[in-house]
DNA sequence: CCCAATTAATCC
DNA sequence: GATTAATTGGGT
């Protein structure tokens, strides 16, 4: 009989504590039931993850109370987040957090409570205590005037802020100059709407193939994952829809996954329109209280199917039969704060714990997808061709080192290309001008002594936007004014250079005067529902020329346009990051992907100064086998992923010289738990972006054959090392991201 | 020698 | 993360 609960309490980060059940509250605390429990000289909220019936320590105290009638978090998933507080190398309450909405967590068990400072108004000290405070208590001085300037804050962010610790706030409160209570938060409403039905769309002969073979991984788990290769255009939907369809007759439960920018409102109507009220949509631009309210219907089993962005891989579905992760190549499954979770990743895990099946579904699978599915860990299922028989875009390539060369200086727009709008301008078809760069110019530059204008904070030079005429730092959102004269030489001649969206928007409604341009980046659409206005004005043909970046790329199916331009195609290939390749073929291959959806078949025009690079090259083929097998090899050589895991470390603060040597440290600490473990590391070096928001950054890079053969050591290291005030450190399993 | 401020250890 | 006890460090 368990008598005693293991607990995970808010805040003391990653250790559990053991507590006495007492007899009254032994029916209602299960597994994963929120509690109150005495914690130090006060008290705690936590969550039960464990029961036993014995303690290694002596003296325990009792549990207080169990909070809201169920547990939140079932057995399955509270054996999920374990998992991924261990791989992710996570702290167990960090894992929790990730598993819960914070709807749910706040509506259901309790808010989680912390300190709030405010100052006191009636004891507002004079000029002479406020010279004398400065002057003997400078640190006091300092939150005190921060609070009065700002008002009242929690106690963490002020500390944090300003660099100190609790106890100077604390002191201030004994003088009487401020308050310290405790805040809470609370929730709010909902509402809902109705969709028309719509039936099983018949299928071509692969679309069938693939949906037999995700039948036999629901029903027999062999293979347990399929890794759905379908070109754009060719049905993919279809085919998870029809195989839900088949989990919901067997009595089981689905979740969909969607990258967060595929949300939209068609996306999910298309999935209510065929299973109507058993849908529930798990995402972030619902209100709280919406949020709470699906959530619930999803545990209560009164919607079977989940679909969201990347937290919806947690959704508590009951019977879970299939997990479904749609374009599953995109860098947003990962979660970008601890834990740092990739979803996909997740949802073969839950899948595998869970004995449920698993649909990974791309027009570009990721390296690691493809390759599992190549050495027979995953099933593969192909569908080659566009559905109704649609052809695929032709690509063309364009030299725009030819094209300097003809014109005389650097063009932003090649003659090929002006020549194919002003076509599609005749025949009234659409055009679609992708530059996944924001602004008008990338740099700032003097002719005379070369200075470029650069962040304070950050080093990235400041990108010049032309609308407001500010210079605006796109890493930390700094503004700057556009300087008179050089502050270096006083010269007053500056130069643009490096191409930005609004550039291309300004060189093009030169090129075509009476045409309707619009551009659409996230400075264009910072109105809410500008995004939906221009998309609308574009599917309704009263745009010929939309110019875009990352936003334009995804998902979006627009029968008129005929004409892609790729703008600058290296933009991302010469990042310090090994993915770089990768990334832009699949970006070429998505944003093709736009072209041709309708009776006339597309055009692509992809203008480079690196015409044989061989990404941009089988874009052009589309071979995503061809250029796999190639990538394959050079990984395989280098020793990357999927060949090894990666974590990568990142050392960050304020100061230069301590972020250095406490990397350095940390690296040396490293090499000695590692050695001998078949494991690369290299050593501290500055991160690519050495500086973000004013805090230099310093790398240390882990590559090996499995997580569980470094993550031990990188944890016991990274709690070994000394940290000094203003330096942390954050680990990143399977990253992403490099820079 | 006093007091402010940082640092380290503890929390079942 | 919050609390408290121990330690450091700058001032008289």
């Amino acid at each position: 009989m368990p008598r005693i609960a293991k607990v995970v309490v808010d805040i003391a980060l990653d250790r559990e504590f053991d507590y006495l059940i007492p007899d009254h509250l032994h029916d209602g605390l299960r597994l994963g039931s929120r509690v109150l429990v005495p914690f130090g000289r006060s008290e705690s909220r936590g969550y039960v993850v464990g029961l036993a019936s014995e303690s290694a320590f002596p003296s325990l105290k009792t549990v207080k109370q169990v909070i809201g009638p169920k547990p939140l978090v079932d057995e399955p998933v509270l054996a999920l987040a374990r998992w991924l507080g261990a791989y992710y190398a996570a702290p167990v309450e960090h894992a929790i957090r990730a598993v819960l909405p914070g709807a749910v967590r706040r509506a259901g068990a309790g808010f989680k409570e912390q300190l709030f400072v405010s100052p006191v108004a009636e004891a507002a000290p004079d000029e002479a205590a406020l010279a004398l405070l400065e002057k003997r208590c400078p640190k006091q001085a300092a939150v005190l005037a921060a609070l009065r300037r700002d008002g009242g804050r929690p106690m963490a962010e002020l500390t944090r802020e300003l660099g100190t610790g609790a106890a100077v706030v604390r002191a201030l409160a004994e003088k009487g100059f401020v308050r310290i209570g405790r805040e809470t938060a609370e929730r709010d409403p909902f509402a809902r709407q109705v969709f028309l039905p719509t039936d099983p769309l018949a299928l071509m002969p692969e679309q069938r193939a693939a949906l037999d073979l995700t039948r036999r991984a629901i029903e027999t788990r062999s293979p347990p994952v399929v890794l759905l290769y379908g070109v754009t255009g060719s049905g993919k939907t279809e085919v998870y829809l029809q195989a839900i369809a088949h989990v919901l007759d067997g009595g089981g439960g689905a979740i969909v996954l969607v990258p967060e920018i595929s949300l939209t409102p068609q996306t999910v109507e298309r999935f209510k329109s065929r299973f109507g009220d058993n849908i529930a949509v798990l995402h972030s631009h619902l209100s709280e209280g919406e949020r709470h309210d699906e959530w619930h219907r999803v545990r209560e089993g009164k919607a079977r199917i989940a679909i969201g962005a990347r937290s919806a891989v947690f959704a508590p579905v009951r019977k879970l039969g299939l997990i479904v992760v749609d374009e599953e190549h995109e860098p947003t499954y990962k979660q970008d704060e601890s834990p740092r979770y990739n979803a996909r990743d997740v949802a073969v895990m839950r899948g595998h714990m869970q004995a449920c099946a698993v649909l990974l579904a791309s027009a570009t699978p990721a390296l690691e997808s493809y390759f599992n599915a190549k050495r027979g860990k995953y099933g593969l299922a192909v569908l080659p061709r566009r559905v109704d028989n649609r052809t695929m875009p032709v690509m063309r390539i364009v030299d725009m080192r030819l094209e300097a060369e003809r014109v005389g200086r650097p063009t932003v727009l090649s003659g090929d290309l002006i020549e194919a709008i002003h076509r599609r301008i005749d025949r009234a078809e659409q055009t679609m001008l992708f530059l996944n760069r924001r602004g008008y110019s990338t740099a700032l530059i003097c002719r005379k002594c070369g200075y470029v204008a650069q962040c304070h904070q950050c080093s990235v030079s400041l990108t010049y936007h032309k609308s407001v005429d500010q210079l605006h730092c796109h890493m930390c959102g700094a503004v700057k004014s556009v300087p008179g004269a050089c502050p270096e030489c006083r010269d007053p001649a500056f130069k643009y250079t490096g191409v930005g969206t609004q550039r291309v928007e300004s060189v093009i409604a030169k090129v075509f005067p009476h045409a309707r341009i619009r551009r659409m980046d996230s400075d264009a659409v910072t109105r809410k529902d500008a995004y939906r206005e221009i998309l609308g004005d574009f599917k309704s043909g009263r745009i010929d020329i939309l110019i875009g970046t990352q936003m334009i790329a995804k998902g979006l199916h627009f029968p008129n346009v005929t004409l892609i331009g790729v703008v600058y195609a290296d933009l991302g290939l010469h990042l310090p990051d090994f993915r770089a390749s990768e990334r832009t073929f699949q970006l070429l291959t998505q944003v093709a992907g736009r072209a041709g959806r309708g009776e006339v078949q597309g055009e692509v025009i992809v203008q480079t100064y690196t015409p044989f690079n061989t990404a941009i090259q089988a874009a052009r083929r589309l071979d995503y086998e061809g250029f796999c097998d190639q990538e394959l090899e050079f990984r395989r050589e280098l020793n990357y992923p999927p060949f090894t895991h990666l974590v990568c470390l990142t050392v960050k603060g304020a100061s230069e010289e301590k972020v250095a040597f406490s990397a350095r440290a940390l690296s040396k600490a490293l090499e000695s738990a590692l050695a001998g473990n078949r494991v690369f590391l290299s050593g501290a070096t500055p991160a690519p972006l050495a500086r973000i928001k004013g805090a230099y950054r310093y790398q240390i890079m882990v590559r090996g054959p499995s997580v569980r053969a470094i993550t031990p050591a990188v944890n016991q290291a990274v709690k070994a090392s000394k940290w000094p005030a203003g330096v942390s450190c954050s680990v990143d399993v399977d990253a992403f991201s490099l820079l």
